[in-house]
DNA sequence: CGCATTTGACCAGCGC
DNA sequence: GCGCTGGTCAAATGCG
C-alpha cells in the first residue's frame, strides 16, 4: 500500500511520497518523516524572500498587506497541512482494517481442513528478492508474532520442520542440474556432469532424485519464474525455440511454449507468460532436464531452479505419506485471502500445471533498477533483505506454506543481468561478470548487516538449520546458486550432499516463521 | 535458402 | 460420450 501525496503550492511543487509499508517499523519513520508544513514553508519562504526583494521597490504602506497576506497564507498551508494528516490518518485507518481483514480471511483459510482446489498440487514458494506488500505485511506480522511466541519457538520449530522436512535417507536433498524433476531423460548425466562444477554431487544427488520421480511418476515438478521483464522473454542462458502459443483460460496474455535446442533431443520445455496481475511480470516455467552441456550463462539459473525443484520434491516426498491423502498438498496462497481464487502466483489456472509439484521461484522485485546500485545499502538496512525464510505451517490441515525468500539480492542484479534482457541469443559474457561482481559486493553489505543481529534469533536460527539436513542442503543448493557458478569457497558434502560448507562466513540473513494459525516464528542468522 | 516464428489443427486428459 | 482446455505438431509465413 502506497500514497503518494502530490501538492502543488504557489506555482512551486512539494512533492512528498509517502510509503506505507505493511507493518513495518520504518512506516512510522516515514509518517514522522512527514515534513509537509515544514517544506510548505520553506517553498514559502522562498516565496517571501522573492517577495521581500520585490518589496523594495513598493510604498511603505504596502508592506502591511504583504504581512497580512503572507499570514494568510501560511495559514491556509497549516490548514491544507492538517488536512493532509487527516487524509493519511484516514489512510492508516483504511490500511489497518483491511490489514485486520486479510488477517481474518487467511486465518480461517489456514483452519479449513483441506483445500480440494491444492488437493493435487504441490507448492513452494520461493521468493528470491521479492518485497511485495503483501509479503510485508506477512513478514511484519511473523516478527511481531514471534516476541510473544518466544517461549515456545523451539518446540514449534521442531514441529514444522518434522512436518515439511522429515530426515530421510532416501529423499535427496538437490540436483544441482537445472529442471532436474522430470527425471525421465537417462543419457543426460554425462552432460550435466561435465557440465556442473559440482559434478559429482550432482550424480549422486540425481540418480537419487530420479529413483523419487520414478516411484512417484505423477510428480513430476515445474519450475516456475516470476521476473520482472518487459521483453517477451527473458534471457537464461540457454537457446530456446517457440513450438507453439495459445491462450490460456483465465488470462488473455498469450502462454507461449518454448523448447530447448541447445541440444537436438533435450527435452527441457519452457512455459513463458505475462502474469495478469502485472504484465509486466514474466512467468517462465521450466520443465525437464537438460541432456546436455550448458553454457555457463544458463548455471545461475539452473542451480536456483533445480534446488527449488529438489526441495519440493524431497519436501513432498517425505509429506506424501500422511495418512490423510495420497497427494499432500503444500498448497500455499500466500497473497491472496481467499483460496478459492486463482493463485495470481500461476497463473496457470486449470492447466495441467497445476497439477504437478510447482514450485515458483519469485524474482520480482518492487525496488527499481534505478536505485542501483545507490539505495542498496539502505534496503539491506531495512532487514527485509538479506534474509532467507523457512515458512512452514500445520501439517494437519494438509496445506504447508514453503516460502524461501533469498531477497539478499534485488531481482533485476541477483540474476545474470541477461535475466531480463530477453533476446535468448544475444548474451553477452560480460553481463554475467558483471552480475558477478555485483554479488561480491552484497556480500559483502550483508557482511555488515549481518553483526547488527541479536545472537538469540541467530541461534534459534542455526539450530534449525542443523536440526533438518534437507533443509540444509536446499539452502545449500539455493546459496550455491547465488554464488555458487564463480567458483567460491563453498563445498557441498559429496556423501551426503547435505551439508553446506561455506568456508567464509556467508552473508545471508535467514529467518524461518512458521505461519501456523497463532504460531508465528521468525529466525534470523 | 535456411532458420525461426506463427497459427490452425490435432490429440490427450479431465470433468460433467 | 461430450465438451473444454492445455499441450504439441506441422504447414505456412516471415526474416536475414
Amino acid at each position: 500500500m502506497e500514497a503518494v501525496f502530490r501538492k502543488s503550492i504557489h506555482g512551486g511543487v512539494v512533492k512528498q511520497d509517502i510509503k506505507i509499508k505493511a507493518g513495518e517499523e520504518g512506516f512510522v519513520e516515514d509518517i514522522n518523516d512527514l515534513k509537509v508544513g515544514k517544506e510548505r514553508k520553506s517553498v514559502h519562504n522562498e516565496e517571501d524572500n522573492s517577495k521581500s526583494s520585490q518589496q523594495k521597490d513598493l510604498p511603505g504602506d504596502k508592506e502591511d498587506d504583504q504581512l497580512e497576506s503572507a499570514k494568510a497564507d501560511m495559514e491556509e498551508v497549516r490548514e491544507e497541512n492538517q488536512r493532509l494528516k487527516k487524509h493519511l490518518d484516514r489512510i492508516m485507518k483504511d490500511y489497518r482494517n483491511l490489514q485486520m481483514q486479510f488477517h481474518e480471511v487467511a486465518q480461517r483459510d489456514t483452519e479449513k481442513p483441506n483445500n480440494v482446489k491444492h488437493d493435487e498440487a504441490e507448492l513452494v514458494s520461493l521468493s528470491l528478492g521479492r518485497t511485495s506488500s503483501d509479503t510485508k505485511k506477512e513478514l511484519s506480522k511473523l516478527i511481531l508474532s514471534k516476541k510473544e511466541n518466544d517461549e515456545k519457538e523451539e518446540d514449534n520449530l521442531t514441529l514444522a520442520l518434522d512436518c515439511k522436512f522429515q530426515s530421510s535417507t532416501k529423499s535427496s536433498p538437490s540436483n544441482l542440474s537445472p529442471e532436474n524433476s522430470l527425471g525421465d531423460v537417462k543419457d543426460d548425466e554425462k552432460g550435466a556432469d561435465q557440465t556442473w562444477p559440482p559434478h559429482k554431487v550432482l550424480k549422486t544427488m540425481r540418480n537419487e532424485e530420479e529413483d523419487m520421480v520414478q516411484q512417484n511418476p505423477t510428480k513430476r515438478a515445474k519450475v516456475s519464474v516470476r521476473v520482472r521483464c518487459d521483453t517477451p522473454t527473458m534471457n537464461d542462458g540457454c537457446q530456446w525455440r517457440k513450438y507453439g502459443q495459445k491462450i490460456a483460460k483465465g488470462n488473455p496474455c498469450p502462454r507461449a511454449y518454448y523448447r530447448c535446442t541447445v541440444a537436438p533431443n533435450c527435452p527441457v520445455r519452457k512455459q513463458v507468460q505475462r502474469c495478469i496481475q502485472d504484465m509486466s511480470i514474466l512467468i517462465t516455467t521450466y520443465e525437464g532436464t537438460h541432456n546436455h552441456p550448458l553454457p555457463h550463462s544458463a548455471t545461475s539459473m539452473a542451480f536456483t531452479t533445480s534446488a527449488a525443484a529438489s526441495m519440493l520434491l524431497s519436501s513432498s516426498s517425505s509429506s506424501g505419506s500422511g495418512p490423510t491423502t495420497s497427494a499432500t498438498t503444500t498448497a500455499l496462497n500466500y497473497y491472496l485471502s481467499d483460496n478459492s481464487k486463482p493463485n495470481p502466483f500461476y497463473n496457470l489456472p486449470n492447466s495441467s500445471i497445476s497439477q504437478y509439484p510447482t514450485i515458483t521461484l519469485d524474482l520480482t522485485s518492487n525496488s527499481s533498477p534505478s536505485s542501483f546500485p545507490g539505495q542498496h545499502h539502505r534496503t539491506i538496512a531495512s532487514s527485509n533483505n538479506y534474509h532467507s525464510r523457512y515458512n512452514n505451517n500445520n501439517n494437519n490441515n494438509n496445506l504447508s506454506t514453503n516460502i524461501l525468500n533469498f531477497s539478499s539480492f534485488e531481482s533485476n542484479h541477483l540474476l545474470p543481468m541477461s535475466w531480463s534482457n530477453g533476446n535468448n541469443q544475444t548474451y553477452h559474457k560480460n553481463q554475467d561478470i558483471h552480475s558477478q561482481s555485483y554479488l561480491q559486493n552484497n556480500i559483502k553489505s550483508a557482511a555488515s548487516a549481518q553483526t547488527l543481529l541479536p545472537q538469540d534469533t541467530i541461534a534459534a536460527a542455526t539450530k534449525a538449520i542443523t536440526s533438518d539436513p534437507k533443509f540444509q542442503s536446499a539452502l545449500a543448493v539455493a546459496l550455491t546458486s547465488i554464488i555458487g557458478s564463480r567458483g567460491g569457497n563453498h563445498h557441498i558434502d559429496e556423501k551426503s550432499g547435505q551439508n553446506l560448507k561455506v568456508t567464509e562466513p556467508f552473508p545471508v540473513l535467514c529467518s524461518f516463521p512458521s505461519i501456523s494459525p497463532g504460531d508465528h516464528k521468525d529466525y534470523t542468522l
